[in-house]
DNA sequence: CACATTCATAACTCGATGGTTATGAGAAAT
DNA sequence: ATTTCTCATAACCATCGAGTTATGAATGTG
């Protein structure tokens, strides 16, 4: 049972990987080969990384003719933003706390 | 040259080191002993992730006498905060362009 | 001092993972 | 029909990483 954050920290550990999605996310759609070209990886090995992101719902693809063109799917980051906004909401709770003690000290 | 998204997404990736990182945000300061208690696996095994933890910046060790008490450092996720940003934010530009582009189409 | 406790480090094992080359499937071009 | 192009998959290899046990260093306790 993989929840959701791992999938998508899994997949985003990787430099490679993070790569490719920074690119889709910033350029747009793009062809496995256009990707390649930038990658300075083998193609088997961009298809791969595309193959993980595609799992973690962080892309999408879309064939046209012979070529498979990936684009970013921003809203897969959403249990990632949930998830820090999470881990910080008890250090901002933790930070009312100590405002409210030092209120309370003050008076 | 390992940079400051990677090391985080790296030390976060693995869902044990993800669990005790969790487990000091929500419940404050704790021993490797208790720790180690609640983990599953071994006493080493539980210093080791904290150490990556640490050089991720994502804790803080403080040592008193024999034992070493540990602390999430919830500001070491900024960069990943801002990344996750910096993503969707080209998400939110193309959508304002869209609903632009909707509002010149519909004069 | 001798012993116990707490943690970190060392040495090792083993499965996961990222890379490669080889090849096949499908679509386009000649 | 044959060839070419684009991508995905298979098979393999090397490295990395997370776990283990063993042990040492440092601190407290009898």
């Amino acid at each position: 049972m993989t929840s959701s954050p791992d999938l998508l920290f899994r997949a985003l550990a990787d430099p490679t990987r993070r790569a490719l999605f920074e690119r889709l996310c910033l350029e747009g759609e793009q062809t496995v080969g256009a990707l390649t070209a930038e990658a300075g990886i083998s193609q088997p090995a961009v298809s791969k990384h595309l193959g993980v992101l595609k799992q973690a719902g962080l892309v999408h693809d879309r064939h046209e003719g012979r070529q498979t063109h990936y684009s970013a799917q921003q809203r897969a980051l959403a249990p990632l933003v949930d998830w820090t906004g999470r881990m910080n909401r008890f250090w901002e709770a933790r930070f009312d706390d100590l405002e409210d003690l030092l209120k309370r000290m003050d008076q």
